[in-house]
Parts: C-alpha cells; structure tokens; sequence
DNA sequence: AATATTTCGGAACGCTCATTCCGAAATCGG
DNA sequence: CCGATTTCGGAATGAGCGTTCCGAAATATT
C-alpha cells in the first residue's frame, strides 16, 4: 500500500496530528512568506523528518495550499463571528479594521501582516491556482460583510441609499490596506486616523 | 585602484549606464519579489557579466536597495506631478486610485502590482531597514496628498471640517489596499466601486 | 512468533543559489 | 607603443535548496 492510514489499521502508528503540523507549517509560511520558506525550515518547525512531511502532505507546495486553505477558513470563521455577533454592526466592522491594523498585538513585538495579503503580493501576479484561490476568500470576505451590512440597513443602523456590496468591496479594500499599512509604519495614531476615516463611510 | 570610475579617466571604459542597469534589475524584483528573483535572473536581464555587477552595484542586497530607491523616487515624482496639475484635486486623486487599481493595464496582460507594497509584505516586518525606508515612503506620501488636500480646502472643494492629514492618510490606506486587491480579483466592477466609494469620503 | 504494512530518521542526489576569483581585453597617461 | 589600470566573460566555490531513497522501527494480522 502507499498513502494515508486513515482509519485501517496496519503498519507503524503515526507520530502526529496532521492539523497541528499544519498549523506549525502555517506558522513559517505566515512569518517568512512562501519562497523563504524552506523545507529545512519545516521539518524543524513541524519535528516530523523530510519523509514523513513527504510521506503526509506532498511537496512543499501542496502543504503550503493545505495551510493557505486552513488560514482562510479559520479566518473566515472568526469574521464570520465577529460581524454576527449581537450589537451594532458598526462595532464588529470597527473590530476587524483595528484587528487588521494589528491591534491585537503588543507595541513591542513585530506583526506578521496577514497570510493572505502577503502571499497576494508574492505570488499572485504569476500563479494563476494561487490568485483562484484569492479571488474566492475575495469574495467569500465580500458576502460576509454584504451580509452584516444588510442587516444593519433593515436595522435602520445604517442609510437606505447605501449599496451594501459596494460599501462592503470598499471594506475588504481598506481591510487589504491596512495589513500592508501596519507592516509599514509603526505610529498607531496613523492607523486610527484609517480606522477612522474608514467607518466614517458607514454614516 | 578599486571601485567606481567616476569622471577619472583609465582603465577599460565601463559598456553600460548605470541607471539603465537598475532598471532593468528593478524590472526583476518588480515581477519576482526579492527573494525570487536570482543573480542569473539579473544578469539574463541586464546583459552584464556576474563579475560587472558585482563590480558597479556590490552584492544582490545593494542593488535591490538601489532600485528600490529609484523606483520610490520615480513612484514620488509621477505622484506630486498627478497632484499639482491645475484643475480639481479630486480628479488628480481619482487617477491615484485608477492608476493603483491597475486602470493603466490592458485586460488580458497580467498586473504586478506595486514594488513597494510587495516588498513591505515580504521583508516588511523583518527587516528593519527596508521597513524604516517603507515607513519613509509612507509619511512622504501623505504629506503630499495632505498638502494637495489643504489646496482643495482652501480653494472650497472640500469643506473645512475635514482633516488633511487623516484624510491623507485614508488615502494611502486606500493605494495600499488597492495594489492587493487588483491582484487578487481581475473584475473591474469591484475596484470601481471601491475607487468610488473611497472618494465619495471626500464629498 | 512470523509476516505484511506503514512510518520513522537521516543520508544521498542533482540542482541552483550568492559570491569570488582569474586571465584576457580595452583604454588611459606617458 | 608600453605599462598601469579597470572591466570584461566565464569558470570555480561552497552552501543550501527541494526531493527521493533506504534500512530500521513499530504496529496489526495471522
């Protein structure tokens, strides 16, 4: 037999979880992007040897579009939550702008940027599976705020003569902006002026 | 004697211009990031033997920085020359935001974005040079779209209460935004609405 | 216990990387 | 026209790359 033990039950046992290596891999590809990546790299990250992350996953690239999809549905997730919680929706919107403008982090230690935007930049131009990909979490990010602004116009929280997917394409936008912004400066009252500004389109 | 032949006259003369030597290798990185992009590539692009390059610009690093230097200044110049044409300022941001949505190329020839934003995503966040000339690059251009903005206020185009800066600042949120978002989707529709939502801020 | 099957660690492979080095070519001052 | 000086093309270097391969180890079944 080859591949996969899923479930049958014979040969030496694995040693892993496949979820977590993934999310140890995503860690590197997150920190030094795709090309500076090496597989050195992952096998020291992961602790599985070459022929086990071989042996699992494919090659490197197939285990970077594995943890490129588990970064994008994790965050869908977590907008998902963010934008469907009670309370005005203008709140949740704040939320993510100040999420992406790295808020979450402490002054002191450096932000990542987001996986997404970082591997739109480095690959998107050249790798047509790549851009496929960011075009549909593109998307998918765009419904999810089309959705939430809807429901704040039935709730009256925002004016009737506002295009919900046009103010929503804006939000993604200014949400790519400021993952790249916060990459570039390190003054947070340049990125509030942003979040700002941004929210002041909802009124 | 070693490096640089500037002005002094012996030896065998130099076969290129230098300037045209950084274009073309800023051409590379432009299209191939940084770390894709390999010394053959420079010297397939430039036409100079290793040992000339080497010679005239030092080790990959430098000449990457060198070419990011005059594709920031160039990036500048072309931005005040769109700001201070006569007529309003909203429509010379209008081109900012048209020429960083890729408006400029053709539909079936594929965009490349913009050598700064690829960069700060790339070595942004660990490397502190390149972030500090990153962060030299934004405070440059909100001040010159600040200073354009003060011109539309004191020539009534946009109403007093706004604030310059933060506005300024919005923008460049906005550019940034737009040189990920043109990458990743290729329909015109979405970065016409956000082109347009993102002035309608301006009204 | 013996066998089949799978994963394990780690060596090995061929290639490309950035950088250095060297002899030949080209131009200068004298 | 000769010797000093600089740049030229291209080979050489050593390290690192992604990927493959192989024998040993570990389990399930017989």
């Amino acid at each position: 037999m080859r591949e996969g033990n899923e479930g049958c039950g014979a040969g030496r046992p694995r040693t892993f979880e496949e979820e977590t290596v993934v999310e140890k891999a995503l860690g590197e590809f997150w920190r030094h992007g795709y090309e500076a990546t090496s597989v050195q790299d992952l096998v020291d990250a992961t602790g599985l040897s070459r022929s086990s992350l071989y042996g699992a996953f494919g090659e490197k690239r197939d285990l970077f579009l594995r943890a490129l999809r588990q970064y994008m549905d994790c965050n869908g997730k977590q907008m998902q939550t963010i934008l469907s919680a009670p309370g005005p929706k203008r709140a949740a919107i704040r939320q993510l702008l100040e999420r992406a403008a790295g808020s979450g982090s402490a002054p002191d230690e450096t932000p990542q940027g987001c996986l997404v935007v970082n591997i739109t930049t480095e690959l998107g131009a050249h790798d047509p599976e790549i851009a496929a990909l960011m075009g549909e979490n593109l998307t998918a990010n765009e419904a999810r705020l089309a959705a939430a602004l809807r429901e704040a116009v039935a709730q009256g929280e925002i004016t009737e003569d506002k295009d919900p997917v046009a103010l929503a394409r804006f939000l993604v936008n200014a949400l790519h902006g400021l993952r790249v912004t916060s990459l570039a400066t390190r003054d947070r009252a340049v990125l509030q002026n942003i979040v700002e500004v941004t929210l002041s389109v909802l009124d």
